[in-house]
DNA sequence: CCAGACGTTGTT
DNA sequence: GTCTGG
DNA sequence: CCAGACGTTGTT
DNA sequence: GTCTGG
């Protein structure tokens, strides 16, 4: 699955690499150890003007369908099987209209061993700096707060899961859905808007090829940070 | 009709 | 055991 | 995802 | 919001 990542880079590097204009919000600083309920950035197609522009988001990590009725359930929506997002009333409509890209530079992931030990993993591309998971947004109303607080609307996101391949099966057997370079206008398209097509596009995405990286358990408290959490355990 | 759910992971 | 916080 | 809390009353 | 269960 995905539920800690890195992202460390500029957000310099982030426009350039996603091809985007401008950024919406504060971007949060560089981090080893992003971990879920956490403002991140993220790059979707916004409508402004009447045209699309393609901008970087910050969004927080957990994703509260817009009709929730308690932004809580937002720590439970961290992934989305990319399977069944276009069936789940939670996913749906974000599957269809609001689709997005999450950066990161790599993803943890704790491998079980007989023993019951958690060994955590780092796992990254050897030929691409940066990764772009596959994701949703959405938009939350908190109902405690007036119609005309800008405050008002919570901007949430998750990331999409599917089957570990076969070479990385031995650490976990989900791991978020990666959007190659060449496929993220495909992924952002707005005018992306059928179910099936939708689908389709998600099967047709061939699988990455990362390499698993055996790091410190100290990645496992989110009171740890730095780029020490993904050198090669001792 | 209204009430209640709406999710993923891993583990049992 | 289960929920919350990060 | 893992770590850490998990409670009330009254007083400072 | 929208679907399922009763």
């Amino acid at each position: 699955m995905c539920g800690r990542y890195v992202m460390s880079k500029a957000t310099s590097d982030l426009l350039s690499h996603f091809d985007a204009k401008e950024v919406e919000g504060s971007p949060p600083g560089p981090s080893w150890n992003v971990a879920p309920t956490q403002n991140v950035a993220i790059v979707a197609e916004r409508l402004d003007d009447g045209t699309f522009d393609r901008r970087l988001l910050i969004a927080k990590w957990g994703l509260v369908p817009s009709w929730a009725k308690d932004a809580k359930i937002g720590s439970k929506l961290i992934n989305a099987r990319s399977e069944s997002i276009l069936e789940k009333p939670s996913f749906r409509s974000a599957a269809v209209k609001r689709r997005a890209i999450v950066p990161a530079e790599g993803y943890y992931e704790w491998q079980k061993t007989e023993d019951g030990k958690k060994i955590p993993n780092y796992l990254f591309s050897e030929k691409e700096p940066l990764l772009g998971f596959a994701g949703l947004y959405e938009f939350w109303p908190d109902p405690e707060l007036p119609e005309d607080d800008p405050e008002r609307w919570l901007l949430t996101c998750t990331v999409l899961t599917t089957t570990t391949q076969d070479a990385l099966g031995h650490v976990h057997d989900r791991s978020p859905v990666i959007i190659p370079q060449d496929r993220f206008a495909e992924w952002l398209d707005p005018d992306l808007t059928d179910k099936a097509d939708v689908q389709h596009l998600l099967d047709s995405l061939p699988e990455p090829t990362l390499t698993p990286r055996i790091v410190s358990t100290r990645v496992n408290s989110v009171r740890n940070n730095g780029p020490e959490l993904i050198e090669p355990a001792e």
